[in-house]
This record gives structure tokens, C-alpha cells and sequence, in this order.
DNA sequence: ATATTGAGTTTTGTATACAAAATACACCTT
DNA sequence: AAGGTGTATTTTGTATACAAAACTCAATAT
């Protein structure tokens, strides 16, 4: 994959894009502390720039600080994550009831487009395809539904983005078979700019997933349990 | 009022929070530039703390930068304004929900005490008073159900404190008498553990708040049109 | 009168310098 | 060998320095 390069006007933009993609990307490792020295000659800037990027990072809970001690990429807890989609669960909702006030009908096209190659097969297995469908899904309705500071607290806080983190099929957390129609029906209401439905079946699909992601760490913490007696 | 300085560990940190008061108290007035050299001076540090101070704001929205021009203080619009209570809505009615999920018996009390001076009244007419309770009772649930990330995205985006920048009867958009019995019924769901209950109403609240802004802006709009013709 | 030019001034974005804090580690003591 | 102590090294937080961009404003041209 090619990543888009964006030529920000400041070096500290440039370096939080770049900072940014290499944690997503593991390149830097949860837990690991960033050294700035070496990190801002790789980059070829001054630590300057560096530091406010990181800075940046820390507001958005992707790094921490110990004061003094330096900065370090941030590690999630489980609780951290169902509290992300929780927060996701009334952000979107939200998104989904202004997208299908505002839609238009270019937008509408667009948004029916994303998950037509699923439609006619039987059983989804492509995991891969349909967890960028469904990332595209949640970022376009968001696009289409949100402007200035809904917009800036889901790209700040990476609402969407780090809710792929969950280490199963793609970040999947249900299958395809699954959410496929909770899909379809919410993109309906929004096309017909049913607001109300819009952001009732918006939350209610990811309240499922909730539901569905605590009972997977049930099992896990009692499968550990098993593990270790 | 006396201030609480709180003596952060970093210089950008004390400055941004200098600067964040300087702000809400109107001491830095909208769409005003930031005299940088200056500002350092008066608050005793150099420029490259003050301009990390400056960033976070500019990602909080509470100050935007024109490259190489410099940082100016932000103007909100009407339109951003109700964007931000929708945003209200759907977060304290999260907030709510959890409050509800983990108050304990101490918070309460707490909790019940915030309204109790104005329910012996016929009539309230202390809106000093009651916006500072009304302040207190959002800030308190917020506090009660809101952990890590959701404190985190009500902080940063100033959310329930801009609510307040509304420039009639001290930031109240409705009379007390009107939203009296609102508060009082979220304070008793929550109180009672009802976690539905507790989200519905607080959304309610805030959604009929919405309405009558709007109502009042319309009106405005009205009347400003009669003077101009 | 209005618009344009351009030298002088201010301010910005970034690199570098430096004291103070934290860390590493060899050496000593028990 | 384990633990403590002092010194050398690294790294942090902040100030300062400086080139380049933006602004100011008086002099000139239209």
C-alpha cells in the first residue's frame, strides 16, 4: 500500500502524520519508549518539531509522557476499548442521524456502492475486503454526517481507526454474515433520510458489537484461567 | 474568584492553562491575534513553550493558526455552537448512563445536594446561582460517569464549559423554573441505578435546550432583518 | 485620490545550545 | 555476592539564535 504522503505546512504536521502511521502500523511497539534523538534524524528534522509532534500524540492518548523520563507508545487496556466504542456508539449515531439529514444524491450513490460486491454471494470469507468495506462504511458516513468538531474529536481520538485493533480477522469482531444486513438497513434509512432510524440503527449495531466484544473477552479471561490452573 | 494555579510540571502545560482561562474569561477577545514575544514576557518564559501551549488549543478549537501569520483567537459560529450541544447530547447522555451504572451512595448525596437551595422557592431568580449549579450538575456527572477517554474528549473540546458562552442570562438558554424538574428527575434516575432512564432524560434535557436555541436564533435573525429594512 | 513599489521592521518556523535531571556503571564496602 | 556510592554519560526541558516570510508605510506612479 502506498501511503499518502501529505506535505503539511509545518515540519511538526508532517512528523505527527508520519509518528501517527507508525504506531498504527506497529512499526512502533505499545509499551516501547520513542527515542528522540535518533527518531529525529531518521525524520531529518530537529527535535523540535518532533517534540510538538509528539505532544500531539499524547493528547490523543496514542503516547505518554513520564515527565522527565520521556515519551512511550501507549498501551491499551480491554476497558479502554469497549470504552471506545461506547463513545463510538453515540459519536455515529450521532453521524448517521446528520448524515441522513444533509445526504445528497451523489453521496447517496457512493454510499450504496460499498458493500454491492458482497451482496450476491452466500457466504462472505474475504475478511480482508469486507473489513476495509466496513471501515469504509463507518469513515464515509462520518465524512457525509459530521463537520468541524464532531470531525475533529473522531480523527483527535481515532474513534474509527483504532477499533480495528482487536487481533481477530482483521479486526473483525463479528462476521460478515452477521452485519451485512445491519449494514444495508442503516444505509436505507440514511438514504431515505430517516434520521431517527438512522441513528437508532446505528447504535444499535454497535451495540451489538459490544455485547459480542465483552463476551469474547469473557471466554478469553476464562480460557487464561484454564491455561494457568 | 481565586484561581487554582496548578503547578504543572511543565511550563507549556501552566501556559496552556493560563491562556485556556484567558480565553474563557474574555481577557483574549475573539478573532484577536496572539502577540507571542509579549505574551511570553508576561508570563515569564520563552517562546517555545507558549507555542506548545498555542498548538493544543489550536487542536481543542479554541484558537486557530494562518501560516506564518500567526495564532488568533477563535470565533465560534451559530451554527458551531449548536453542533456543540448536539454533541452535548450524546455524550452526557453517555455520561448519564454510566453515572447511573457505578454512582456510589457518597456521590449520591453529592449529587442530590447540587439543586437543593432552589426546590423551596416558587421562583428562582438568582441565575448567577443557578447557571453555577446548573454548571456544577453537568460537571459532576460528567465526573462520575466519564473515565479515561470520555473525560479525555469533554475536556479537550471544552464541551460542557463553551455550552456556557451563550451571552444571555449567564449562559442559561432556558429560565430555572423551566428546567428545574428536568434536573431533579436525571438526578433521581441516576440515583436509581436506571441506566435507560438516566440516558433518555439527559438527552431530552439537552435536545429541548437545542430547540429553544434555535428558536432564539431564528428570533434573532427576525428581528435583526426588521432593523435593517 | 488610489494603487504600486520596495526598503525597513517585525514575527514566524526551526535549529542549536546548555543547564539540570535521569540513568548507567564501575568501584568500594560489608 | 549483595548492596550502596560517586562519577561519567545520556537525555530532557527550555532559552536563544537566525534565516526566511509577512507586514508596515512612506515615496512614487497612474
Amino acid at each position: 500500500m502506498i501511503k499518502p504522503i501529505i506535505k503539511s505546512e509545518n515540519l511538526d504536521q508532517t512528523a505527527y502524520q508520519i509518528i501517527k502511521e507508525m504506531i498504527e502500523n506497529r512499526l512502533l511497539m505499545p509499551g516501547q519508549k520513542i527515542p528522540q534523538e535518533k527518531l529525529a534524524a531518521d525524520l531529518g528534522i530537529s527535535r523540535t518539531p518532533l517534540i510538538s509532534a509528539l505532544k500531539f500524540l499524547e493528547q490523543e492518548k496514542l503516547v505518554e509522557t513520564k515527565p522527565r523520563r520521556g515519551f512511550f507508545v501507549r498501551l491499551f487496556t480491554i476497558e479502554e476499548m469497549i470504552s471506545i466504542f461506547e463513545i463510538r456508539e453515540v459519536l455515529e449515531g450521532l453521524s448517521a442521524r446528520r448524515a441522513a439529514k444533509s445526504i445528497t444524491d451523489r453521496q447517496i450513490i457512493d454510499l450504496r456502492k460499498i458493500f454491492k460486491p458482497f451482496l450476491k454471494s452466500k457466504k462472505i470469507d474475504d475478511f480482508y475486503a469486507y473489513s476495509k468495506a466496513d471501515r469504509q462504511f463507518h469513515n464515509t458516513i462520518a465524512e457525509i454526517g459530521s463537520k468541524e468538531f464532531l470531525t475533529s474529536i473522531l480523527q483527535t481520538f481515532n474513534i474509527v481507526s483504532l477499533a480495528y485493533q482487536y487481533p481477530t480477522r482483521e479486526g473483525l469482531i463479528r462476521s460478515p454474515g452477521e452485519t451485512i444486513r445491519e449494514h444495508t438497513m442503516i444505509i436505507e434509512a440514511i438514504c431515505n433520510h430517516d434520521e431517527r432510524a438512522s441513528e437508532a440503527l446505528m447504535r444499535e449495531h454497535l451495540t451489538t458489537t459490544i455485547h459480542k466484544l465483552r463476551a469474547h473477552i469473557e471466554e478469553e479471561v476464562t480460557s487464561q484461567k484454564e491455561v494457568n490452573s
